[in-house]
DNA sequence: TATGAATGAGATTTCATTCAT
DNA sequence: CATGAATGAAATCTCATTCAT
């Protein structure tokens, strides 16, 4: 039974693997470079080999977002306490975003594939809409809540859409990134993508946040 | 010398059909689906003659991204009025952005164009930066000279870099259009669009206008 | 020893699964469906268990037609009775093989595969014919020996050369069946392919019944 | 203008030139040897070109049996005779059969890709029906003419259901070719299938006339 | 100047078959 | 005896680019 064991747990290590090597060459070469030759090429199998994990090339893709969005939603629940007032959680929902892209770059490699499997998203959810990543739906559904409560409770200025809104927001925030990723590692700056991010935060925080708000909240310089 | 003239004449009104019929493809149908070979057809040309007008497809993507990104930056200095304030030049900039986008849908394609050629950008001057659009870098400037005098006149809240902050801003307000682009135009909606974008510039502005500056140059409601 | 004989029992048992197997998919999805990959699916072992008790794809085509081949050529050789002419025994065997086909639809999955495999059979024995059919030789023979009979009796028209008749023949009455073994059984009809089977064996008959034969012996319809 | 003229011409050329290779090849090795690869080969071109000249695989197989059927219907009709009976002009219409197959081979290669493209035809008609040949389908309502004609005329015996007997006898003239167009010529026999043909239409119209016909109505003999 | 024609390189996917464990 | 895992070879199709005429 160990025997079983150890399979599935190399079957488990290989797909790792292969996610693995997709998110670096997506990493280091841009979305465009991750085709199943050259992925098939650094994990040292054949093409052939690929599909025996994977159904077909999207769904390399989807299983990378969905995990990396899936990630980040889950850190961010986490790290907004309860009983917070929409600012506070948005500040926080944007802490996590800054630790999560600090920590690993699995977030260039999600908005890359976000853009690339689906480019009008967030603007056009129309038909085709179901396609979609659930995960990213999820994310989306988290921020509108923030959004809710903060006009609720004040702490926000008022809103007219905040769905709308919601979208426009990951779209910033994704499209400050996804540029990176269609462009070789040699040329990105991390840190310098870091700040913008920060600042971008920072001045969205500042115009949104009701008049009068605790300017502490209104910086991540803390990070 | 009329002949050379009339040859002249004709070269450039070619040049020009070419570059008019590869923005509507684009606008029409998507950054992906202008190939050499629709755009040959669009033409009524061959695709060898298309490399008579230019060296290559990035060349024709690069000319329309000049042209247009030009356009704008002529378009927002006439606007500006002299004298005005970091506040009030931002304020109208934003608004002949608006405007453009409302009048023509240029700046769909120019941002959509943007994108596919140099997704890094702003991100990323680096050493390949010879290679990117001059007029883009104009744009830039404008906006780096705006958000500069309103540091100066203390009609913008304190901006840390504003070269930076001008890259992320051309960003954002690219970005939102960017994903649309992809799309073919039965599935585009202008006015979300366009309220879309209202919006985050007003986000925006109120993020970078000091603290106490008057309400009416925080909004684009009259538009 | 009743342990090898189990063995031998079990080896022999697997073995039928997976001709069984194999069968019901041809039948159920037509011959291009039978993959190794849905063959070991659909028999719960894995590709290359398959290799175990066959050499190769075309061994278990091959023995499926012969197991079929086989059984039809008994069961048709029951259905002669002793000191008939060669016109009742022509009429003998097509009825065996519409009530064959009626009851079981092995013969579906026969001629598929005969087609599949060997598709110049009956008309090619040529040099590869060693690697044809062995029981589709003795159904061939008995359709010769059926020929020669009424020809000598009277019964039948004169015939040329009823080796190749018998050639033709057969090809004739399997590739009615042939063209429907790729489509997937929904689209199939088993009537109608029982009729068309039928008024053609009526057809072949009175044009190979010398002039003057009893009409019983010329028709289906009993059945 | 000869300019445009001998472009045309050469274009032409071209296009029957790769189908006069597909034909060649069908007809050479099976029509499971034809693919891109074998084709662009023996054309001497690259894969890329035949795509200039046919839209995909299918469109060269159509065209092929669109021709060929298309030649066999307009053949047999110009040597129906006005005014011939059913059983004249079915003799007329297998007698073209035999001449058109004795010139060209063209009809193996027809009957060879029509199973390759559409193996259920005749029997199946179903919802895809209309994918199929037109020149088929001017094929099939020739032989129901003459079929109604003749059972009208009384020169041939009652048929149940004349539609449902062309579909199956182009299903039998077919299928002695068919098998053929898959394996490599040298095993191929040309007056062998040929006198097989003979044999079975002979067979076919003894079956079909009415008692007392024409005996040399029914023999192909004088060929 | 203009172009028809050609193509190399590369993309995704399928399948019968092998081999170490 | 059984198999999970791997793969080579092949199939269809696309696209930016070149070159002789």
């Amino acid at each position: 039974m160990g025997i079983e064991e150890r399979k599935l747990r190399e079957k488990e290590e290989r797909h790792a693997l292969i996610i693995g090597n997709a998110k670096e060459l997506i990493l280091e070469h841009g979305v465009d470079y991750l085709t199943m030759q050259t992925l098939a090429e650094a994990s040292e199998l054949s093409k052939a080999t690929l599909y025996l994990y994977f159904e077909n090339k999207d769904a390399i893709l989807m299983e990378i977002l969905e995990s990396a969005a899936s990630d980040f939603v889950h850190f961010a629940r986490s790290r907004i306490p309860a009983g917070s007032t929409g600012l506070q959680s948005l500040h926080a929902l944007w802490m996590s975003y800054l630790k999560l892209f600090g920590e690993s770059q699995d977030i260039i490699v999600l908005t890359g594939i976000k853009n690339y499997i689906d480019p009008q998203f967030p603007l056009g959810t129309g038909e085709g809409g179901s396609r979609f990543s659930s995960a990213m739906g999820e994310m989306l559904d988290l921020i509108i809540e923030v959004f809710r409560k903060g006009v609720d409770d004040g702490s926000l200025e008022k809103i007219p859409d905040p769905e709308r809104l919601a979208y426009t927001v990951i779209l910033i925030a994704t499209s400050i990134i996804d540029s990176e990723t269609r462009l070789p590692r040699p040329r990105r700056d991390p840190r310098r993508i870091s700040l913008e991010i920060r600042e971008t935060f920072e001045i969205l925080l500042r115009g949104l946040a009701a008049e009068g708000s605790d300017r502490s909240l209104l910086t991540f310089t803390a990070l």
